[in-house]
DNA sequence: CTTGGTTAAACTGTCGACAGTCGTCAATCG
DNA sequence: CGATTGACGACTGTCGACAGTTTAACCAAG
């Protein structure tokens, strides 16, 4: 499997190496360079990016802590393969959290968030009008980000960034079957407007329809492809 | 700051390096042996442990992606402070977790998650009759633990697990203060009862109570002793 | 052709060493 | 006397190497 790069030593720069090996590896694994269950050589890595052992290895174990990997004991590391019981559990927990986060930022919604969201909004749906789908996703999860943001509990949103980030293991595979551009646009205004209302209950339904409606795409994008079950 | 160890290379064995100098520093780091915001010498641990500075960096990533460290770029691992704000975060965020799992419970209690939290109400209730403070904690952590678990939601337990790490970095502040042995008691049966009742606002708000208790508990603790703040 | 055992290659876990960088402290200058 | 600058020391980031283990290939027996 031939990595995305051209040649050694070209863009892996002195400083940050293990920051700069964890990116490329993000993005060899999200554009499915390496599949899922494939085994990451070491020793193959330090070769292919010019540089030793050490921060290979540390970046591997970062990418560890945020899901993309798994490493087996003398074996090394492998790309994280999610099944379909696991999908739902990531779904269920960002329900968890986006419900809570949405009640907390209804609380406390103050023109200041109001202006971010709507203009991110405007940002997604201009993205939506895009052929780039990799863009409308990360658009799309950049308002969730906000609004978790504006809840104003960071720990709230690290918790969200550790589910994306198992979330784009599958990206690819979804953003042929993402939703059309106008679903994307009134979905993100229903919840502005569940917010404008103040309303808990509102609030409530409309997040829980929206990660419904995003849950049913990806479940449907990923057995379409048929790739997962490790 | 003299480490817990009497001699090098006594009980540090061949195999699993990384994972023993990770359990060694946790303990450390839990009973304030290594002070919240002191810093973390690579050098003088692997000397004090008998092993290389490879191990003791790895072991040290994954404290920090556990929260316990934090790493400042060329200035090395620094032991983490909680300050007010962010107890409150971790705090509001289990609030978050405990509240989905109880619900999705609810929906699914059986048997064998009704017998499993009798009995270790039971054992933590042996524990709270104890003197040892951390084992009263750990018991009763592990109550939560297997509330979640059987809440069906394996990632749901994993966002418990990584804040109860933090949780345990102001974990011998609050031993001194912790509920007394029969409000820990009546407190948890108070949830088998809402668990029982099968009801969705029974348990919210069982849940709700319970964990604003041990808010006020920690927070109490942390501000009594007066540690944190980096 | 399949199966079991043996051997060789490849890889991970760990180590010690070197270079660049940051903090500290003292000497110098305003 | 206070601020600035320079050098010294300590430490992190990175590297190449070695040992033990796992994997894979190969050969032989059934």
């Amino acid at each position: 499997m031939a990595p995305p790069l051209a040649a050694p030593n070209t863009y892996i720069q002195q400083h940050n190496l293990v920051e700069q090996v964890a990116d490329y590896l993000t993005q060899a694994i999200i554009q499915q360079h390496f599949l899922p269950g494939e085994r990451l050589s070491e020793v193959q890595l330090s070769k292919d990016l010019g540089v030793s052992r050490a921060p290979v290895r540390e970046a591997a174990r970062l990418l560890e802590s945020r899901g993309l990997l798994i490493s087996k004991p003398r074996r090394g590391f492998f790309v994280r393969a999610l099944n379909a019981v696991e999908l739902e559990d990531v779904f269920d927990l960002r329900l968890c959290l986006e419900r809570h986060a949405i009640q907390r930022l209804a609380e406390r919604y103050s023109g200041e968030a109001e202006r971010a969201l709507k203009q991110q909004v405007e940002v997604l749906c201009e993205a939506a009008a895009s052929n780039d789908g990799t863009r409308r996703i990360e658009e799309d999860l950049q308002f969730h980000r906000l609004m978790l943001h504006y809840a104003g509990n960071e720990r709230l949103l690290r918790a969200f960034d550790n589910l994306t980030h198992e979330l784009r293991l599958c990206i690819t595979l979804i953003t042929k079957t993402h939703e059309a551009p106008d679903t994307i646009a009134t979905s993100h205004f229903k919840l502005l407007d569940a917010l404008a209302s103040g309303q808990a209950a509102t609030c409530r339904d409309a997040i829980d329809y929206h990660i419904g409606v995003a849950r049913d795409f990806v479940v449907k994008g990923v057995s379409d492809s048929g790739v997962p079950l490790p």
